[in-house]
DNA sequence: ATAAAATTTTAGACAAAACTAAAAATATTA
DNA sequence: TAATATTTTTAGTTTTGTCTAAAATTTTAT
């Protein structure tokens, strides 16, 4: 399995929870920066490898074994994003991008242990539940914010964009995993929210809400 | 910089510790399991970009350039040895392979966070010393096990092949880094010696205390 | 329902990193 | 020093993963 391999398989994963039908040659593209044929170049080498069903022109699904597959790699981006915010002091919006790299390191031993070491955490920083050796995943009841009913307390506990543009942005509002939350009052304009948050006020753009998880 | 850039600069400076003057092509594809045509493919692309000094048919030398990279994977690997033995409870037969992998990471700042959360080691679990972030390099005084005097307490500081089968073989016999050795006897015929070792007495052959560092 | 638009696939090319086989240069030895 | 052996380089090929441009298919809209 190569990394080209992962990433495409990842991508595909991420990609059908939100198209379970199929996923959309072009949708691939875009997310790995890439071009049509290059995709279509590799959905036939992994439907050789039996990680995905394909049919031409008919977008392309995982079999169980790519979901598992998948799942492992992103069990692995998940624990290291936990040590290195946990262990080494990360800040929240910096480790996608070292996790990209360190998702591909090939042993099984080395994730378990890393596991164990971490202490078998369920959330990745932004929120994300962890796959465990399984491949099982806790799925939370969670919605988000843009959704909620006013004066309601709710708790923040992920969000749906991890750009660090977004994830400072958060830290400048001091909002963060845990931070709790009541709308207030709700712009019927604009759908801009007014926010009580650690007894502070403040006015949240729907475009900030539709990207906050809370329960 | 590409992965298998990286490990031939990697290659290129342990050979060069042996031979300053210059480092064969035969020599560098055998560390790297390759072919002489290869290797000389790659000195051209090195010398290129100012890595290596590449003189048709005159072997190769490291640039400083080149030389400070070399180090800092060199540094990477060592430091993820740490983490893996420390931190995760891997034998130190283990930890080789995967820091293979890991020592391509890129982030210059992940590998100084981990040395801080490390506290800064000068070793790695194989006595080897590990580069600073300058890449400066402790170097001990030490000498094989076979070339050391009779009747004198040594300490065991590193082995010189770090294979898993030596590795284990040392394990088997309880000889780890820190142990202390008296050479007791030395057999003329084929250099077996014979060693009190915590209070026991082992014979140790020719071989074998050919790739013990002590001190 | 059919024409236009969008998407997807095919065909052919390229770069990186490896290889084999042959040629060139260097080293060894008689 | 000449002949032979060894090492290194060159030339040409392969594989992987990418690309562009053109052809094929599906979707959308009149």
């Amino acid at each position: 399995m190569t990394i080209s391999e992962e990433n495409y398989l990842k991508v595909i994963y991420h990609l059908s929870l939100v198209s379970p039908k199929g996923v959309n040659t072009n949708a691939i593209a875009g997310m790995l920066d890439s071009k049509a044929s290059s995709v279509t170049d590799m959905l036939k080498k992994l439907a050789d490898k039996d990680l995905v069903a394909y049919k031409k022109y008919q977008g392309v699904t995982l079999t169980d074994n790519g979901t598992l597959t998948a799942k492992m790699i992103v069990r692995k981006h998940r624990l290291w994003e936990v040590f290195l915010v946990e262990k080494l002091n990360f800040s929240w919006d910096e480790v996608h991008e070292i996790a990209e790299e360190l998702e591909h390191i090939k042993s099984e031993k080395l994730i378990n242990k890393l596991d164990a070491f971490l202490n078998f955490p369920a959330f990745d920083p932004h929120g994300d539940p962890i796959p465990n050796e399984k491949g099982e995943i806790i799925k939370l009841q969670k919605q988000l914010l843009s959704d909620v009913s006013l004066n309601v307390a709710y708790t923040c506990v992920g969000v749906k964009d991890s750009s660090p543009e977004f994830l400072q942005y958060l830290d400048k509002q001091q909002i963060a995993l845990g931070s709790t939350f009541k709308v207030i009052e709700k712009e019927s304009f604009d759908d801009t929210l007014l926010v009580e948050i650690n007894n502070n006020k403040i006015t949240i753009s729907n475009k900030i809400a539709s990207n906050l998880y809370v329960q």
